[in-house]
RNA sequence: GGCGAAGUAGCUCAGUUGGUCAGAGCAGGCGGCUCAUAUCCGCCGUGUCGGGGGUUCAAAUCCCUCCUUCGCCA
């Protein structure tokens, strides 16, 4: 074993389940990987950076099944869809790891040959209820109704044979750890959730499969019956891949430097599970960096809710640097943040497009125009007193960066280089080398040398999150490729005589979306059901209008009603909500890729079979939440009388996903 | 029900270990410049730092309590 060493930075990311589609989520965790190890590269610290697939496990297996495929073909095929990914955001990752590889599998193995060998593992007997669909164990009065808890879905009274590590003898030592270390788990918050959950003793785990319900996995060395529950499979990842017990010269320098990059979602599994599972191998403990989601709308990012935002589309549309930038700037490493387009395009137009790439197109334009297109002379300053704020500032940058990385303030070290690029643009209004060049074109030379020399610090600063702009842009003011380390920025270091090349503006700036249909002819008011509280506007009803079912007295301004985003829809499918006389849940077709789920009261003035094929309006942007315990992503419209309900449709057949003004 | 987090300027949010911490960006108003992507620069905020109580010479920052919102667990 051997001791932590600054000089030494090894980074991971969770190996991301193969069977999901990337998100944002994905790609933010891995976007911040990598602009961590870009940053302790060029602090001259070795780094290695690590991130991969998780691949076994059951519902691998079943969609293997369903597709007609090898689970192995399936996954072959899925974990393309991350491998690609990561290059398109320039993400450098130096290994990319998958959990069925035989280099990962032996060491599983050989991990769990020695803890059984130990006694740290042993077999015992299970009763439980099994719940297929999250492959895992309910007691008895877990259950809710009988069901599963977590999906209502069917649960099987199993009781077999199982091995199980001792985890629970290791509370107290993990309790002692987490106070021992405060930076073991970042952000505190998350420690102290953790130390919560330790308050109540712990289990023993359970860390195999019966070969009879699950095959798709790795065997126990010592019992060719079971397989390896895929979080003692997968969590060894970290460390298979660096060569425990294999190469371990390499793995005893990288992995006491360890630091796992995590979403909040998986922190018990790294703080209890993998953390004991270390102890009991032995090895050197973690640090843990859990961050937040991205949140879209105020709710949360995921693929049931299905308003993921694909980060390629924002890629494609706005470029990766700009996205990279983006989610680095916006998000406190460990709190939530919010995304929207909107959001996105204000950085972009604001600190990319207004601030560091206008200063760079106006400094080359000029320069173009007044000092032969190249880098003019240091000389001996601008004449004013401005030189030495703005040298300080550029100088002490780097440190300032170092320092902030080092503690992850990502977002603090990136709004730190902007602030040089705006005193930038402040000395440039200072020095004013566009008059000064009329009487003294060696001052206003050496006022442009200084602001080329500051930008030329920001961009190196800026490198790791956004490395082909940079690259680019330091191309562009003649300041050659990026230095090799941040120690090596040193000010004076921009050589005289660069061309200055500068094709277009480096960052253009993106006009906001704006609402659409502003034209639209007025419409209808649209009957809600209502069921509001009486509101204020009680006392404005009155006399002025018929009592037309919730038609507002005082009128809505149009924008308001343009938010409503009603679509015509076609329902494809269409069944009763168990439980409920009232609820169906219907699939429609709103005219995107996938089908929609939208749970309506409709129940009682319609069969199921009556509504197939029918068409219907749905409210399309109403956001998601669960009916009965089942998603609805949307509203059916429909009138309501004595008779019951009548859904609204269009008169003919309409395409579906038409919107409806 | 238990645990945790959040509640700071119109908006989005920063504010390590209590003492230039009452801030930034955006929006808005006014002014300046014109090299530049209608960009840039300057000036303008008396905000009960969710409410209340407490500790302290000193609290947004610690303690208690309440309210609201959101997570996690059960």
């Amino acid at each position: 074993m051997s001791a932590s060493n600054p000089g030494v930075f090894y980074i991971t990311t969770p190996i991301y389940y193969v069977n999901d589609r990337p998100h944002i989520g994905h790609a933010y965790c891995t976007v911040l990987a990598d602009v961590l190890a870009r940053f302790h590269r060029r602090f001259g610290v070795e780094t290695w950076f690590l991130t991969g697939v998780d691949e076994h496990g059951q519902k691998v297996e079943e969609a293997a099944r369903k597709r007609g495929m090898t689970p192995q073909q399936h996954c072959d095929e899925m974990q393309a869809h991350f491998r690609d990914l990561w290059p398109t955001l320039d993400v450098t990752n130096d290994d990319f790891i998958r959990t069925t590889e035989p280099r990962h599998e032996r060491v599983v193995q050989e991990a769990l040959q020695r803890l059984w060998d130990r006694g740290e593992i042993y077999r015992g007997e299970y009763e439980g209820f099994y719940s297929p669909r999250v492959e895992k164990f309910f007691t008895e009065e877990e259950l809710v109704d009988g069901k599963c808890p977590e999906t209502g879905g069917e649960v099987f009274r199993i009781k077999e044979g199982n091995y199980f590590f001792r985890m629970s003898k290791y509370q107290d030592r993990l309790v002692r750890h987490l106070k021992d270390h405060p930076d073991c788990i970042r952000p505190e918050s998350r420690r102290n959730e953790v130390l919560g959950f330790l308050a109540k003793p712990l289990q023993d785990l359970c860390i195999s499969r019966p070969k009879s319900r699950l095959s798709w996995g790795i065997p126990l060395p010592f019992d060719p019956e079971y397989v390896t529950y895929v979080w003692f499979d997968a969590l060894l990842n970290y460390c298979s891949a660096i060569g425990l017990y294999h190469d371990m010269d390499r793995f005893n320098r990288l992995w006491p430097n360890v630091t796992h990059l995590i979403g909040k979602d998986i922190l018990t599994t790294h703080s209890v599970y993998w953390t004991t599972m270390l102890m009991a191998l032995e090895l050197p403990l973690p640090r843990i960096v859990a961050h937040g989601w991205w949140l879209i709308d105020r709710t949360k990012m995921s693929k049931s809710l299905g308003n993921v935002v694909n980060p390629l589309s924002m890629k494609d549309k706005y470029g990766t640097d700009a996205l990279r930038y983006f989610l680095m700037r916006e998000m406190v490493v460990g709190l939530d943040a919010d995304f929207s387009e909107e959001a996105f395009l204000k950085r972009n137009n604001f600190d990319l497009a207004n601030d560091l790439g206008n200063l760079a197109n106006r400094l080359v334009k000029f320069a173009e125009r007044s000092m032969g297109g190249v880098v003019p002379p240091r000389g001996e300053g601008s004449g004013t007193p401005h030189d030495e704020d703005l040298r300080a500032m550029a100088e002490a940058l780097p440190g300032k960066v170092r320092d902030l990385v080092g503690d992850l303030r990502v977002e603090q070290a990136v709004e730190a280089t902007i602030a040089l690029v705006r005193r930038v643009n402040r000395y440039v209004a200072e020095t004013e080398p566009f008059k000064v060049v009329r009487t003294d074109p060696a001052r206003a030379g050496a006022a442009v040398w200084a602001a080329l020399e500051g930008l030329r610090f920001a961009l190196n600063c800026l490198w790791p999150v956004m490395p082909a702009k940079c690259e680019a842009l330091l191309q562009a003011i003649g300041a050659g490729a990026p230095v090799a380390t941040l120690s090596a920025l040193e000010w004076g270091g921009l050589p005289a005589g660069g061309r200055l090349v500068l094709d277009a503006p480096p960052f253009p700036r993106f006009e906001m979306p704006e609402e659409e249909a502003a034209e639209a002819k007025a419409a209808a008011p649209a009957a809600k059901p209502a069921p509001e509280k009486p509101v204020a506007a009680k006392a404005a009803a009155p006399a002025s209008a018929p009592a037309t079912a919730g038609r507002p007295a005082t009128g809505i301004a149009f924008d308001d009603f343009a938010k409503v985003d009603l679509r015509v829809a076609t329902v494809l499918q269409a069944e009763a909500v168990e439980g409920s006389d009232k609820l169906l849940r219907l699939q429609v077709d709103v005219g995107e890729a996938e089908p929609r789920q939208i749970v309506a009261g409709i129940g009682k003035a319609y069969a199921p079979a009556d509504l197939a094929g029918r068409q219907v309006v749905v409210v399309a942007n109403l956001q998601p939440r669960k009916v009965f315990g089942n998603l609805s992503n949307g509203m059916v419209l429909a009138a309501s009388d004595d008779a019951g309900p009548a859904v609204l449709a269009p008169v003919r057949p309409i395409p579906p996903g038409t919107r409806v003004s």
